[in-house]
RNA sequence: GGUGAGAUUCCCGAGCGGUCAAAGGGAACAGACUGUAAAUCUGUCGGCGGACGCCUUCGGUGGUUCGAAUCCACCUCUCACCA
């Protein structure tokens, strides 16, 4: 194994997607040196949540970067969380967090494993996944009180969301306080070169090197990445807000959420998620790009016709996970389903999945709504036909009509914008695909 | 351990004996307008075979009442101050 030269390798990795900040950029000079002239790569690790294994283009960002490690002849190691899943979280600040069985942790990582090799090099040299359970579940009481008198509550109250949650009076659960510090304790027992995570993980990075040099290792170097705002602009990307791009969703579904962002955030998903390269583009949320940063021509697009330049971005979104040729397709289905407001044909709903098999000759509207998962209840499923958001065949239907379906021949029948099933007589009743 | 404050529907938050499925805001969903953007306007926002009525909900368990989210007791949890 051969390195390229230290400083060529420094400026590769700050390049695009540019990182928010590498603590400490000389330090992480000296480890190039050092894994040049020791002939050894770096370990480059990220932890993941084990709660939510989707992986989004939010994630991406930094896998994308994490890829570009492999390149440069280093070793990722991708780390799930999966012990503290299984101990779970009992405050969070609404939502429980689920615990975890031995069996889902192992669906999972595998799911993992699936969609983390979209984008990293399925190289076990290179890149391996590692469950935090292999070294937190032998560990003992006492390792366990080691670690925590490496630290202090004053410290841990520098967490900014702690202190808000100290001043605003929230509880904070002594569990909280510790997980920082198992997380911490997962790059002790890698011994990581270096650690990438999303630029609201500082402090948790930081803590980390605190607790390897109180392990008496060479703390790690935080690689701190952008982080994406989910397509409601609102909050940044993630599943449980329901407002992720994942890279495992349907051509038609990537395509179709990214012409739903606003315009707003044309200029940060084209930087980071677009995979087209912008030199000298640094973004954070805090410091919005410079204009200079993307191209003339993209920007004057972004500003004189947003519109165009969405799809644009749409399709290269799509093609980055689906190839173009997907790409391109999903594209056509779009304007078609969106700017003519064509309904999609029996056959591909059937493709799609998008079939709700009944075994009744006739059925009343909600209900079937309901089997089709297009509605939660027969009630949610009246007040929808009362807005008049559900059409049959392309036809509206009025809450003040009959509202029993004939079945005798298959049936379109469309809920909001979103949502279409293809009703079909059958013995057996399957239950539509989410999604 | 002591004292005080509090727990309401997805979130915040009003309600303090009937007129409460519970004000108001946010989020969300749907409709109009559009570019599945934003903004705006409108409607919906516990469940029930069809909307008349019925059922379940206000931290938990009991109780007082013809009647309880509202009063009482105990319990659980949160927060503050004191120790």
């Amino acid at each position: 194994m051969s390195f390229l030269p230290p400083q060529e390798q420094l400026e590769i990795l700050q390049g695009s997607v540019a990182p928010v900040d590498i603590i400490e950029e000389a330090e992480l000079l000296h480890k190039l040196e050092r894994s040049q002239a020791e002939n050894r790569p770096l370990i480059v690790k990220q932890g993941f949540d084990a709660s939510a294994p989707d992986l989004h283009i939010g994630h991406a960002v930094s896998l994308w970067k994490l890829r570009t490690f492999q390149e440069l002849g280093h070793k990722v190691v991708f780390v799930i969380g999966d012990f503290t899943g299984m101990v779970g979280d009992p405050s969070g600040k609404s939502k429980t967090r689920p615990r975890l069985t031995l069996e889902e942790v192992a669906a999972y990582a595998q799911t993992y494993r699936e969609q983390v090799f979209k984008i990293l090099l399925d190289d076990p040299a290179r890149g391996e996944i590692r469950c935090n359970s292999e070294w937190h579940a032998q560990r003992t009481v006492y390792d366990l009180l080691d670690l925590c008198s490496k630290h202090t509550v004053r410290r841990m109250l520098d967490r900014d969301d702690f202190w808000q949650r100290f001043q605003a009076e929230q509880p904070i659960s002594m569990l909280e306080f510790i997980y920082p510090l198992l997380q911490a304790y997962d790059s002790v027992a890698l011994h990581a070169d270096v650690e990438l995570g999303g630029s609201d993980q500082r402090f948790n990075l930081l803590l980390v090197r605190q607790i390897q040099r109180a392990y008496r290792q060479p703390p790690e170097v935080a690689f701190l990445m952008p982080l994406l705002h989910g397509v409601d602009g609102a909050e940044k990307m993630s599943k449980s807000l329901d407002n992720a791009v994942g890279i495992a969703d349907t051509p038609d579904d990537i395509y179709g959420k990214v012409m739903s962002i606003s315009d707003d955030l044309l200029q940060e998903y084209f930087i980071l998620a677009s995979g087209l390269e912008f030199p000298g583009a640094r973004f954070s949320a805090a410091d919005p790009p410079q204009s200079a940063a993307v191209s003339d021509d993209l920007l004057s697009t972004i500003k004189s016709d947003p519109y165009q330049a969405k799809q644009h971005l749409a399709r290269l979104i799509t093609a980055r996970y689906h190839g173009e040729t997907a790409a391109q397709r999903a594209g056509e289905v779009f304007k078609a389903r969106f700017q003519q407001r064509e309904l999609p044909s029996a056959d591909e709903l059937r493709a799609q999945g998008n079939v709700l098999i009944y075994d009744k000759s006739s059925e009343w509207l909600p209900r079937l709504m309901v089997a089709a998962q297009s509605a939660v209840s027969n009630s949610e499923g009246m007040r929808l036909i009362k807005s008049g958001a559900v059409y049959v065949d392309g036809k509206r239907i009025t809450a003040d009509g009959n509202l029993d379906l004939e079945l005798t021949k298959p049936r379109i029948v469309k809920v909001g914008k979103l949502k279409v099933f293809l009703v079909e007589v059958g013995r057996e009743k399957r239950r539509k695909e989410e999604n």
